[in-house]
DNA sequence: TCTTCAAGTTGTACTATACAACCGACACTG
DNA sequence: CAGTGTCGGTTGTATAGTACAACTTGAAGA
């Protein structure tokens, strides 16, 4: 992709012509990838949608944290994260205790089948991520790894991530 | 995240523990990243949504192409597809031709608005993206940038993209 | 011709999401 | 202690994106 920033018609700063170029190939290519995302998710797991799953995935990595928390850390509305932990309360894979320092905040935990849910969704992404990944080296892994830890890790408020 | 591979309880096949990290990191991180692109998309340009900018950034590159073939590139269904291009095609985005070989189907064009839409978009979202990774060295950039388009070149119908 | 298949459309339903309005519980501050 | 603001959360409402199934129309073969 050696002309991506001739792509639509538009000129790009001088100087940084490569640079210019991973910068467009990484839009692209996030873009693309984030188009595919959900609706495969949805195919591979009909338990657990995408959003559930990396909802329990939080819970279990902080053992526990309030709603705010959760759309805190993934740029969701607060309603929405609402919905999501009461969808996830009803089929009986989170559960809320209120925090008896503050009758306000309820703070979410795993239970026991939620934890069995996450591990079994988990240890199926993985192998197809795996699978994905067979023939990468184990170098470019990591370096791959921590390229997209670091993207992500932008503060901004939804700058580019899409 | 060294002990990512014992989050969820199960044993990983021996000898690769820093893929296996590596690999649940990637496999978070793009879940992450596919879960904020959207609404962040959105938010950026009200005008195009994130379907509607990969469906016309598929258009010019392919210089037009069937709804079908839409469907097939980006595993949607046909009437997901059939939906989408009947909104561009009300905006006056995209034309629809009908090929005279065979009265079924029907190519679909970029406007010239849709094309100037399209570069608007695009350049918009390439500020941001630069923004976004103004401080990575260049080497990095391109790795960066050729380890994704290694990642989505890969074949399987929707495997792992979640 | 009759059957089968391919391209698209339409009906219906569901998930994810945002925004706004609201409620209840703290926490200050006068 | 009352008044005011703030924080955590829920609910009402609206929208996008999506799938699946049923259907329409046109093309291609038996």
């Amino acid at each position: 992709m050696t002309t991506a920033e001739m792509r639509d018609g538009t000129t790009v700063t001088p100087g940084g012509s490569a640079a210019d170029t991973a910068v467009e190939t990484i839009q692209r290519e996030m873009t693309v990838f984030a188009r595919r995302a959900r609706a495969s998710a949805g195919r591979m797991h009909p338990e657990l949608t995408l959003v559930s799953y990396t909802l329990l995935g939080h819970l279990e990595e902080r053992d526990g944290c309030r709603a705010t928390d959760l759309a805190a850390h993934y740029a969701l509305d607060k309603s929405t994260v609402s919905r999501q932990v009461a969808a996830l309360e009803r089929t009986g894979l989170v559960e809320r205790r209120v925090d008896p320092e503050d009758h306000r905040v309820q703070v979410l935990h795993l239970t026991e089948a939620g934890r069995r849910i996450l591990a079994q969704v988990t240890e199926s992404r993985r192998t197809a991520f795996r699978e994905r990944l067979a023939d990468w080296p184990e170098e470019d892994l990591t370096r791959f790894a921590a390229y997209l830890e670091r993207y992500n890790a932008w503060p901004g408020p939804g700058t580019g991530e899409g």
